[in-house]
DNA sequence: CATGAATGAGTGTTCATTCAT
DNA sequence: GATGAATGAACACTCATTCAT
C-alpha cells in the first residue's frame, strides 16, 4: 500500500538524520521516532529490527546516488565530463542531504557488522550505486579515456577522493563552500584514473 | 614507570584488534582483557573509561603512522619518489598490521562521536600522522612537484585513495596480493595531485 | 444474536488450540485470530481481553465434560459401571479433543492466577463439571459402592489418575492407544475409591 | 566455588517462591532478586537467562524429592509400607515446602514449553525423581505386591492422586491438615495398583 | 461489524563502571 | 596492583488494548 510505503520512508529518513549525525549505536529507536511523531511499538509495524532499518536506509541512499550517476552515465559526453557532472551532482547532493551521504560513509563504511548475514558481508545493499560506478569506469576505458586497470584502483580513486572531501566537509574544516571545490576535485579524480 | 607503559600497551594492542574486528560497541571492555589474561578491574588502573582506550588507541596508530612517513619526508628526493615510498610503506603495514589502519579507517573516522569533547571533534588525537602530511604536501608544492590547490584537496586524495583501498582489503574483494598494488596506487596519487 | 454466539465459538475453538499447545502467556490476540481470519481489533467486540477469553474457554471446556458425566450419571447402573464408562468416554474425548482437555491441565490448573478475581480463585469456571462429579462421588457412596471418604480424597483419586494418563499422552510418552488404557485404568480407578 | 553455589542456591530458593505463587511469566528476574537484596546485573553472573533458571529450579526440585524417595526405596519394608512413608514423607514436605512442590506442579507440568530445546521435551530434568519412583514401581511388581501393569498407568496412579490433592492443598480447599489425608490416600494409592 | 495502524508500558538482557577483598 | 562480584541505567523489542476510518 502506498501509505504504507510513505511511513517506510519517513522512517528512513529520520533514521538516516540521526544515525549520521549520532552514529547507530547512539541512537536509540525512540530517537528516532520522536522526530515523526511515532510511538515505539508502530516502529516495528514497519521494520522488524533497528538493523533491518538501517539494511532499508541504505538501500534507500544507494538508489538515490545511483539514479544520479545513470542519468550522467546515459549522456552521450566525454568520460572527462561525465566526471565532472558526477562530482558536481555529488557536491550538490552532499550539500543538500549531507545526512545521506555522510550514513553511507560513517555507518555503512564504519560498521560493516550491521550489514553482514552471517559471514557474507559483500556490498548487495550498495549495489546500484556501485553498479552504475562500475559502467562509468568501464565505458571510460573502453573509449581509451580512462587507462585499463585493475577496476579496484580506479574505484578507490574515485571514491576515495570523494569520500576524503565528504570526510573533511561533515568535519567543517573546509573553509570555502562545497561548490568551489568541484573543479579541483573533479580535475584531480580524473587525472588520477587516466 | 616502565612496567605501566607496558601494561597500556599490551590492553592498546587487544584493543586494536578487537575493536577493528567487531567494532568499538560491539566489544567489551571484559572482551578485550580476555585477551591478555587480564581482569576487568584492573583495565581500569590503566585507563579511566573504555572511551579514553578508544582514544588513546589512536594517538597509538597515529603514532607509528607519523613515524613512518616522517622517516620518508626526512629524505632528500623527489615527491614523486616520497609518494612512491609512503604507499609502499603503508601497503606493508597495512598487510602486517591491519588492525591499526581498520582501526583508523573504520573506528576513528566512523565513530567520530567518541573521539570529541563536547562539540569539540577535531583531530588532535591524529595529528601527528597528519602534520606529516601536511608537510609532505606542503614540500611538494614548494618544490613545484605538486599543484598549489588547496591542502583539503590533496589531503583527500592521498588519503582518500589509500582509504579506498584499505577498505576493499578489509572486505577481502581484492583478488591479488597488496604490495601488487602498490605502483599503479602511487602512481595514481601522484597524477592526482600534480 | 446466534451469529455472535458462533463467532464467540470459533475464537474459543481457536484458542484453545492455541493456548494449549504454546501456553497463554506465548499466544497473541493476533496468533488466536490469524487462524480464523478474523482481525485483532475485532476480537474486542466479543471479548472485553484477552483474560476473558480464557475464562470462557474454560467454562466452555467444562459444560462438554459436564455434559458427557452427566449422560452418564443419569443411568440406572453401578457405580462400578460408570466410573469405566467415563474413563472409556473421557479417552475418546481426549484422543478427539485434545486441545479440550490440554487446556484444561495445562492452562486451567497450571495458571491459577488467570482465573482468579482479586483473591478469590475457586473453581467457579469449572464447576459445571466439578460439581457433575461430586454427584457420582456422592451416588456411590451413598449405593456404598466407594467407601465414605472425604470428597477431596476420592476426587484425586479420579481427576488425578486421568490428569496422569492425560498428562503422558500430551508428552507422547505413552506406547499403545489411548483407548488400550481404559480397562486398567478404570480399574484402577475403581479400587482405589473403594 | 562454594561461594558461587551457595548464591546460586539462594536464587532458585527465591525464584521457587516466585514462580510457584505468581507463575513463571508473571514473575520478573527484578522480582526474584529483590527479595535477595540482589541486583539485577548480578543475576546474570548466575545463569544466563530467566529460562536456565527455570530449569536449574526444576533440577533442584527433583533432587530433592529423589533422595526422599531413596532413602524410602533402600528400606527392607514392604511396598505397601513404602507407599505409605513415601506419602507421609511428601505430606511432610509438600507441608513444609510448598513452593518446591507447586513449582513442579505448577510451572514444571504447566509450562512445558519452558523445558524444552528443540523439539525435544523429555523429563531430563526431574529424572532423579522419576527414575527412583520407577524403582519402587518396579521392585513392588517383582515382589509382587503391585500388579504388573503398564508402568505409565502405576505412574499416573501415584504422581497423578498425589498431584490432585496437591493442588487442592495449593488452592487452600482442604478443611483438614495434610499430614491428616495420609493414611486415606496412601491406601487409597495403594489398592490403586495392587 | 470489521480493520489494522497506533500506543506505551513492560521485560529480559547487556555492560561500563565501582568496590570490597 | 589485581580480582571479579555487584550495580543499575539503558535499550531493543513485545503485545494487550484502543481508535480512527
Amino acid at each position: 500500500m502506498l501509505r504504507k510505503k510513505k511511513k517506510e520512508s519517513l522512517i528512513i529518513s529520520s533514521a538516516l538524520k540521526m544515525f549520521s549525525k549520532y552514529g547507530f549505536y547512539n541512537t536509540t529507536i525512540s530517537d528516532v521516532v520522536k522526530n515523526i511523531n511515532m510511538s515505539v511499538g508502530n516502529f516495528y509495524n514497519y521494520f522488524p529490527s533497528k538493523n533491518s532499518l538501517a539494511k532499508s536506509s541504505i538501500i534507500f541512499v544507494s538508489k538515490r546516488l545511483a539514479n544520479k550517476l545513470k542519468y550522467i552515465n546515459d549522456q552521450n559526453i566525454s568520460s572527462r565530463k561525465k566526471i565532472f557532472l558526477f562530482v558536481e551532482s555529488y557536491l550538490l547532493f552532499l550539500k543538500n542531504n549531507p545526512e545521506m551521504i555522510n550514513y553511507f560513509f560513517k555507518v555503512y563504511l564504519g560498521n560493516r557488522e550491521l550489514f553482514c548475514d552471517n559471514e557474507n558481508c559483500g556490498f548487495e545493499l550498495a549495489e546500484d550505486f556501485i553498479n552504475e560506478l562500475k559502467r562509468m569506469i568501464n565505458d571510460g576505458i573502453e573509449k581509451k579515456e580512462f587507462i585499463n586497470q585493475d577496476f579496484f584502483i580506479s574505484f578507490s580513486c574515485i571514491a576515495g577522493i570523494l569520500g576524503g572531501i565528504t570526510f573533511l566537509n561533515s568535519e567543517k574544516v573546509l573553509s570555502q563552500d562545497l561548490e568551489q571545490y568541484k573543479q579541483a576535485l573533479s580535475t584531480s579524480i580524473f587525472k588520477s584514473i587516466s
